[in-house]
DNA sequence: CATCCTGCCATAACAGCGCTATGCATGCTT
DNA sequence: AAGCATGCATAGCGCTGTTATGGCAGGATG
C-alpha cells in the first residue's frame, strides 16, 4: 500500500487526505484539545506514525489543515453570484466570509494562529490557498473602483481593510468577546461596520445603501 | 508564610502576584511554550502546587495573565494625552494600542484566545480589567460625536466597530500575514485603514485629514 | 501555656502528550 | 528471484497538566 490509490475496495481516498479530514473533524466536532496524534491515528485505524511519516509532525499536519480550511473558504467564497453592484458583491463576500467562520469556528482559529508554537518568525504564512480567498476580495474591489463607486486606490490595499475589519470581528465574535452587557448584538455590529468600511471607501457616499436602519453607522 | 506579605525582608510581592509577573515574562521573552508550571514554578523557587492552590489549573492562571495584561493596555492607553481634536485623540489611541500589542504580542495573543482550549461557551469573557481599555476608546468616540466631527450614533456601537478593525489588523499583523510579496507594508495599511474608518464615521469627510500621501485610501 | 485546627506547600505519582528508534512486511526494481 | 526502498506497528523517552499524600507552620481555643 505504498502510492496505490486503494486499500480494499477502489473508492478509498489517500491516507494524506483521510488525515487531513479526520483531524478538520475532530477539531470540529470536539475542538482543539482532542486533535491529538494518538486519537487521530485511531480515528483512521493506523498509529501515530503516519503523521511523522505522511506530514513530519503535528505542527505541518495543521498547516495541511489550515491550507484546507483556506480551500474551503476559497469555494464558499467563489459561491457568491455577482451582481451588477460591486459593493453589493463586497458585502455578500463578507456574509459568506463571516459565515464560514461562525461554520467551522476551530478550523478558523487553527488558519489564523501563526505565533501559538513559539519561535518560527513566519511560519505558516506561505499558504498559497490563502491567496485565492483574498483574490477574490482583491477583484470585487478592484470592480467597485473601477466602476467608480469606490475613490481611486490600489485595490490590494483597500482590500487589505476590509480583510483586517473582517477578520478582527470575526475573531471577536468566535472569542465570545461580545458580552451583552457591554456590546450591541453581533449582527448589527457586522452590518454597521461594513456601512463604516463602504462610506469610507466611497466615492459618492449617498450611493451606499444603508440596510434598513434610518441610521448609518449608530 | 501563609498569608504574610513578606518572606525575608519586608518588600517582597505576594505569590500570586510574582507567578503572575513569571508567567508574563516567560511568555514574553520565550513564547507560550515555555509556559509550563514547572518552569514556572522553578522561576518563583517553590513547586508546582502553587498554581493549583492559588489559581485552581493552567487555565485560570492565563486568565489572570490575561487581566494582567488589559490592566497593562489601559494604563498605555491612559498615557495618550487628549487634544482639542477627538478624531486625532482616537488616531493616537489606535497607535498606543497596536504600539502595546506588538511590544508584547504573546501576552496579546492570550489575552484574546479563548476557544483555544475547547469547550467553555464563554470562558474568560468576564475580563472587567478589559472594560477600563475599551472604555477609553468609547469616551473618545462619544466626544468625537458630541462636537459633531462624527455622525450621530451610539457611541458603544461606532467604538465596537473601531475595536474590531484595530484587533483584525493587530491580529494579522501579529501572525505575520503581511507578506510583502502580496500585501502593502503594515504601516501603511495601518494607516490608511484609520482614515477609511473616521472617513467612514465623519460628519463631514472634508474635515479628516488625510497623513502625507496625496491619496486618502490608496 | 498547651492543644487543636486550618491552610499552604514539597514530594511523588498518574495518565496523556509529541516524538523517535527499531524492526518487519510489503511492493517495486533489476 | 534477489535486493532494495518505503511505510507502518510497536515500544519507549522526556515532558506536560493534574492530583493524592504528608508534613509543617501559624492562629484560634481551652
Amino acid at each position: 500500500m505504498t502510492s496505490r490509490p486503494a486499500d480494499s475496495p477502489g473508492h478509498e481516498p489517500p491516507i494524506r487526505a483521510r488525515l487531513i479530514e479526520a483531524a478538520a473533524r475532530l477539531l470540529a466536532e470536539q475542538g482543539p484539545g482532542a486533535l491529538t496524534t494518538r486519537r487521530l491515528a485511531a480515528e483512521v485505524g493506523t498509529s501515530t506514525m503516519v503523521v511523522y511519516t505522511h506530514f513530519g509532525g503535528k505542527q505541518q499536519l495543521l498547516t495541511a489543515v489550515a491550507r484546507e480550511g483556506f480551500t474551503r473558504l476559497a469555494a464558499h467564497l467563489a459561491e457568491v453570484a455577482p451582481t451588477d453592484d460591486p459593493v453589493i458583491d463586497l458585502g455578500n463576500l463578507a456574509l459568506a466570509y463571516r459565515a464560514n467562520a461562525l461554520a467551522n469556528p476551530h478550523l478558523y482559529a487553527v488558519m489564523f494562529s501563526a505565533l501559538t508554537g513559539g519561535r518560527e518568525p513566519s511560519a505558516n504564512a506561505e499558504i498559497p490557498e490563502a491567496r485565492r480567498s483574498f483574490d477574490a476580495i482583491v477583484a470585487a474591489t478592484r470592480r467597485a473602483i473601477e466602476s467608480g463607486r469606490f475613490r481611486p486606490a490600489d485595490p490590494t490595499l483597500v482590500a487589505t481593510q476590509l480583510w483586517s475589519a473582517l477578520h478582527g470581528f470575526v475573531m471577536l465574535e468566535l472569542a465570545g468577546r461580545f458580552v451583552p452587557s457591554m456590546h450591541a448584538d453581533p449582527e448589527h455590529v457586522f452590518t454597521t461596520l461594513l456601512v463604516t468600511m463602504a462610506l469610507g471607501l466611497a466615492e459618492d457616499p449617498t450611493s451606499i445603501t444603508r440596510p434598513s436602519g434610518p441610521e448609518g453607522s449608530g
